[in-house]
DNA sequence: CCCGATACCGAATCTTTTTTCGGTTATTGC
DNA sequence: GCAATAACCGAAAAAAGATTCGGTATCGGG
């Protein structure tokens, strides 16, 4: 976990909310997990695009943060299986108002986008619109 | 704005709606719009922690993405008012949501918090729990 | 005529987050 | 005995994001 410089204020219930489940991949690994892909290797199978390493802090940061329990066999080969609290699972309900939200605005915000990567490559002529 | 080195993938909901209204402060600057704080100096007094120049530029993106609307008197002193438009309207039951929880677990979050501010003071020995 | 207000932009600098890479431990399969 | 697997950690590097600071423009008050 990091250090920060800067003192953060948990006054805010969005704050709050984004400290716990706010990180790049911890979404998709809530969602794993409640699918009930509880071992890190296999999270790591389903989410290719998150690296190892990463998903393996956001577990630490989720478990630290009691979103999830973990339950590890100390016996070599190591596993660990990972599943949701009662509190990991009030997050669920949340993340889908947010998975919906974001599909059903996928493709305007795809568009809007495109343009602004188009506008990357041209060398940033024009208005923002 | 940013050009991104790393290909984002805008595939998953939650990207999209992070995309959106994931800035540091972009909830709150709907937030303080919703509530009729409509010009950027007015948002910057009540937004004290922000500052004035991460609120034009939060402005700015959620302006390009269609969650605010502004309206400049082009004659000076210039005076913008902003207001969402119905697509930032349907970010703010999103928002509530994430706020809700946030303020259901404050304290719990907070006293976590607490105990990783203290080991970093102390110099981080022990375990995670 | 300078100072304050308003809005906004560019760029340097910092902080935070993610990625990459290498390591540890110990078992199983070849 | 060597490679593969599993989980996990540390540290450096890269990327993303936020902040700071200075600048533009123009009006109005003192």
């Amino acid at each position: 976990m990091y250090t920060k410089k800067i003192e953060e204020d948990l006054n805010c219930g969005v704050r709050v909310a984004m400290k716990v489940f706010g990180g790049k991949w911890k979404c998709c690994i809530l969602d794993a997990i409640s699918q009930g892909i509880s071992r890190p290797a296999d999270i790591s199978r389903v989410i290719t695009d998150a690296s190892p390493r990463v998903i393996e802090m956001h577990l630490a940061e989720l478990l630290f943060f009691c979103a999830v329990e973990k339950d590890t066999d100390e016996v070599y080969p190591k596993r660990s299986e990972y599943r949701l609290t009662a509190l990991g699972r009030t997050i669920l309900p949340v993340i889908a108002h947010l998975e919906e939200w974001g599909q059903t605005n996928m493709e305007f915000v795809k568009d809007r986008q495109a343009v602004l990567d188009e506008r990357m490559v041209i060398g940033m002529h024009a208005e923002m619109d």
